[in-house]
DNA sequence: TACGGGATGTGACTAGTGTCACAAACATGT
DNA sequence: ACATGTTTGTGACACTAGTCACATCCCGTA
C-alpha cells in the first residue's frame, strides 16, 4: 500500500486527525503494514509486548482468558484505534489478546520506533495520554456497571456502547452473535436471549435474522440507569 | 512546608524517583500544598476536572456512586500516587470521588501548570504514560476478576492486592472494615464476614480485633486462581 | 461504669442468573 | 437440495450471593 493512502486513512481517525504531515510520515515510514484474516490473533495474551498496532481497517476484539478458562471481552476496536500500548509502555506481558473479527490491516510499530517518534514529536505523547485517559474512563465505567447494575441495565449499556451515534435505524456497529454479546456484557448466552426477547416484545429492540437493532434508544438509555 | 522537604517526599516514590531536580522544583513551585482531614473529599464526582493531585502523605479511597446509589470502590491510593489526571487530560467531568481515609496531604497542580510542566520536561509525559498503563492493567484485571470468578477467589484477589509485599506477619496496607472490604471486592458485608470466617477456620487468614491478617499467602494465591 | 454507635456474627429466606438439555432455525459449502 | 455445523429459542432446575432481622461485641466518651 502506498504511503499517501496510509496517511489519508490515518488522518481520518481521531487520534491522528491533528497530526502534522511530518508525524504521519514518520509513523508510516517506521511502521510495518500488516494484514490479518478473520479469526487471527493480532496480539497474543502472554507474549512479551514489543510493539504497538494502529488499526487501519477491519475490526478486532480485545479479550482475556482467565485462569479458569472464562473468556472476558474487554472491547471492540475499529480503524484508527491504537492497540497494545500498555505492554509497550510498562514493559510487561500482554494481558489480553486481540483477534481480528473480519479481514483487518494494521500498522505495527516497534518499541524503538515508538520511542523515537515520541521523542521527536512531543505532541504524540499528549495525544496518547488522552487516548489512555479515555480508556481508563471506559474501564472504570465497565467496573461500575458490572458491579452496580443487574443484567438488564448492563446489557442496555453494552448495546448502547455498540450503537453508532447517528445510526440509521439503530443498527449496531458490529453484528455480534448472542454468545459474543454474552461475553461482552458478562452474561450467559441464554440470558441474553431471554432479555432480548423481552425487549423485543416491548418494541425496545428488534431482533431480525440474528441482528439486533435498537428501536427505542431513549428507553434503552433509561433502562441503563435503572434502579435495579 | 519547605520546598526541599516536599522534594524529598516526592523523590521517595516511584513516579518521581528518577525526576531530575529541575522537574521536582518545577512541580513544587507550581503546585499548591493541600491538607485534608479524614473523611474529606479531595476530588468530587461530577465536578469539572481542572487540576491534578499528587498524594504526599495519608491514604485515600477512589470510588464512584452509580445512578442507583450503589457505591463502587475502585482503588486505594497512597503517598506518591497521582490522582485526577484523567479528567485533566480528556477535559471531561470527574467520574469518581477521592476521599481521605486518614489525614492526608497533597500537591495540587492546575491544568496550566501541568501543561507547562509537560511541555518543558519531556520525560514527564513518558512517566505519566507508564503510570496510566499500569492503571489500565489494574482496571482490566478487576474486570476480568469480577467477571470470571465467584466471590471466594475474588475476595482473595482483593486481599492480595491490599497486602504489602514484604509484609511482616501478613498485615494489610489498610485496615478496612468488612463493609469497606465489601465495597472494594464487590460483595455484601455479610458475605465477606462468612468468607473470612471460613478462611479463618482453615488458618488461611486471621481476623483479630477487626483487622485481617494473611496467614497463608500461598493458599490465598491459589484460591485466587481457583476454578470457581 | 454505664451508655450509645458502629462493626461484627449468624440464621432464614429470596432473587437473579447460570447450567443443562434439547428442539428448531439458519447458513454454508458441495 | 442435502448434509453439517452453528446459532437461536425455551423449559426446568441448581446455586451463588444478596437481603432482612437480630444478637453481640467493641470502643470511645459522658
Amino acid at each position: 500500500m502506498k504511503a499517501d493512502e496510509l496517511a489519508s486513512i490515518l488522518a481520518e481517525h481521531s487520534l491522528f486527525a491533528d497530526c502534522d504531515e511530518d508525524e504521519l510520515a514518520d509513523l508510516i515510514l517506521r511502521g510495518h503494514f500488516m494484514q490479518y484474516e478473520k479469526g487471527v490473533e493480532l496480539i497474543m495474551q502472554g507474549d512479551p509486548g514489543n510493539s504497538l498496532l494502529i488499526l487501519l481497517s477491519g475490526n478486532a476484539r480485545t479479550s482475556m482468558i482467565a485462569s479458569n478458562g472464562h473468556e472476558v471481552v474487554l472491547d471492540y476496536a475499529e480503524a484508527g484505534q491504537v492497540l497494545g500500548e500498555i505492554a509497550l509502555l510498562d514493559g510487561g506481558e500482554r494481558t489480553a489478546s486481540v483477534t481480528a473479527i473480519e479481514p483487518t490491516s494494521a500498522l505495527s510499530i516497534t518499541r524503538e520506533a515508538f520511542e523515537e517518534i515520541l521523542a521527536k514529536h512531543k505532541n504524540m505523547a499528549l495525544r496518547l495520554l488522552k487516548v489512555m485517559a479515555k480508556r481508563i474512563r471506559t474501564a472504570n465505567s465497565m467496573i461500575e456497571g458490572d458491579r452496580a447494575y443487574t443484567s438488564g441495565p448492563r446489557l442496555a449499556r453494552y448495546l448502547l456502547r455498540l450503537s453508532v451515534v447517528g445510526a440509521e435505524e439503530g443498527r449496531l456497529k458490529l453484528d455480534l452473535s448472542q454468545s459474543e454479546l454474552g461475553n461482552f456484557a458478562g452474561m450467559s448466552r441464554e440470558h441474553i436471549n431471554r432479555q432480548l426477547s423481552a425487549w423485543s416484545e416491548g418494541q425496545i429492540v428488534a431482533v431480525e435474522s440474528g441482528k439486533v437493532r435498537i428501536l427505542d434508544h431513549a428507553m434503552l438509555s433509561h433502562i441503563a440507569e435503572a434502579d435495579s
